[in-house]
DNA sequence: CAGGTCGGTGCAAGCGCTTGCACGATGCCG
DNA sequence: CGGCATCGTGCAAGCGCTTGCACCGACCTG
């Protein structure tokens, strides 16, 4: 295994102790006296030792790794999340197990079921399966879902109630009085959820479930230009540019035939054509607080929160009142995320 | 850890034969006669074993795990790269460490350091540190660098050359005379690769080293505009919209004013306004190239191939003649990555 | 039909580390 | 000044798995 030479017991050795010992000044250093201890670590300097992270989990300690799990890394939206609870590991001398879902059901719980007992604890993005089968398949190991609430699971998520409202109210604020909102696929919380403030709230169309991505935001807007849609609220960032380039690629304009608003406001959001108006979603917030979630839960605290997280509106020029107002589009407005 | 109660013993007596024969029927199962290996089988699936990595590993075995590293798995391209490894290790079993190195060289070092002993082998995007510290490292763990070609370690990199050329060749077509070619941090691979390039083209101006991230890109734009350069190739895509974005914000306009040409070909540079022609990379192609390669010398493999993937021109809207001629845009094009 | 082969399985020795326990050496108390 | 906490360290038993080796019976060959 790689350069892997150098085991505790060399340490011991090399300072003229026991294995033990050595073993102790790394994980409860009080235990051991100062000389020694001082001892010990020039050792572990000299020899440039490197715990064996197999042997140290086999023994029965920490793994000193987590499992993250996302259903597409190459949304901005996860990478970002990753990103920040990556972050969280480093500091914390953590590994950081990532699996890509690929957005499929079964690959998850399969994924997850690889990684339990390699890992400490889970971070899980958007997660589809059960509930149920989630607690079973992590056992007594620490859960912290992203972007989906369940009972007796900790989390953190985005407030979907705030989403639909202010992007709805935005539109209507506009002038806009036949707006759409597209749902999500329907194994996503996220969506459900939306999809239940929105019949709550009267006279809205919704279209879909349509993918959260870019090809199927172009098929859809197919659908919209036949319609007599004026504004639409997409399910993210990706499937609104998706929205927008069908309508440029037909010849259309946003926001002069369609006001969209997107949700996430991701990098593109604020560099696209036009500038995607859109719901923020403070993801470095999100990756942080589920990494302080697990770490809090490794640290052996049992509640299980459920944050619920803000977000904000971000206007630019992909929306437009019917009747006359003024769109924003500006670079500094992309300061809030990051 | 976690639900990890059933062991290989445990199936063992379920199935009634020696912890041995049910290691063996998981490891070469054409040593098992075939009734007992279906028996084992039975019991493993009855059961639900999971087989603990960490004892797996510590045996001497295989660890079944990779480590990739990234300067920022937040640049579309690395996620990209990052999400085809996953897949391969998806495909294989294995699992994936990631770790962002967010392009600090001493992260690099210290992050492959933790998981040197975690994992068989490494794929490693845009390594900064030097080869000999990487071999140093990594030891005798097989070793596969994405984006950086060096002596000795095998590895998968794009042609820089074709990518001043592509570039340079599409501004000079269109009419500038004054091209500014972005420099790169002097740290990667590609930057020091391509500067030896543009030395030998005669009439370009260079500007940098810049930091290939959006705010660079918008700082950039203040200094482009101060002279008289009318084209400019960026270092990639995200630090050329960056341009982009340092223009508009001041009034300029693109292509007008300044004709951008990126690199990469992430999915926003065909979204972005303008869309962004750019040296387009294959980027599924570089991640399932690295996985292949690591594959094979995990395999036992010994040679060290040094791919070189080839790039193509995407043109789009960023760019315009001096004289008249008219510019593409179709988000058809971007059907070429993915 | 005996001796040799060989496929199939059991056996046991670890891999590098953690940790409960035992034990020697201090230092304190009465 | 002796006995007893107390602190610091050594000891050894595994954690769950792989693997070289030994072994046994069935098969093949002459």
């Amino acid at each position: 295994m790689s350069s892997q030479a150098v085991t505790l017991a060399d340490v011991a050795v090399e300072a003229g102790v026991h294995p033990s010992t050595v073993s102790r000044v790394l994980s409860r250093p009080q235990l051991i006296g100062e000389p020694t201890r001082t001892a010990v670590h020039a050792a572990i300097h000299k020899l440039v030792y490197t715990p064996n992270r197999a042997a140290r989990q086999l023994a029965g300690g920490r793994v000193g790794a987590i499992g993250v799990l996302v259903p597409d890394i190459t949304n901005p939206f996860f990478a970002h999340v990753v990103r920040s609870v990556q972050q969280g590991c480093r500091r914390n001398g953590l590994t950081m197990l990532l699996a890509d879902t690929d957005q499929r059901e079964a690959d998850e719980l399969s994924e997850a079921r690889a990684l339990a007992g390699s890992v400490d604890g889970f971070v899980v993005c958007s997660p589809v399966a059960a509930t149920q089968q989630w607690l079973q398949v992590v056992g007594t190991a620490p859960l912290v879902f992203v972007n989906r609430r369940a009972n007796g699971v900790a989390s953190v998520a985005l407030d979907q109630q705030a989403i639909i409202e202010l992007g709805v109210t935005h539109l209507r604020a506009a002038g806009h009085r036949s707006i759409a909102v597209v749902r999500g696929p329907h194994s996503y919380w996220s969506s459900r959820e939306r999809d239940r403030v929105v019949r709550r709230l009267p006279g809205l169309v919704t279209y879909g479930p349509v993918r959260p991505d870019f090809e199927a935001g172009i098929a859809l807007a197919t659908d919209l230009m036949r319609s007599n849609v004026t504004g639409v609220l997409a399910f993210n960032d990706v499937q609104a540019l998706g929205i927008v380039a069908g309508y440029r690629a037909a010849g259309r304009s946003v926001p002069r035939d369609l006001s969209v608003v997107g949700s996430d406001d991701i990098a593109d959001a604020a560099m696209s054509d036009p500038p995607l108006t859109t719901v923020a979603a403070p993801v470095q917030q999100l990756g942080d607080a589920a990494f302080d979630l697990l770490a809090r839960l490794l640290a052996g605290a049992i509640e299980r929160p459920e944050i619920t997280l803000p977000v904000t509106l971000t206007v630019r020029a992909s929306t437009l009142g019917r009747s006359s107002t003024s769109s924003t589009n500006s670079i500094a407005t992309k300061g809030n995320h990051r």
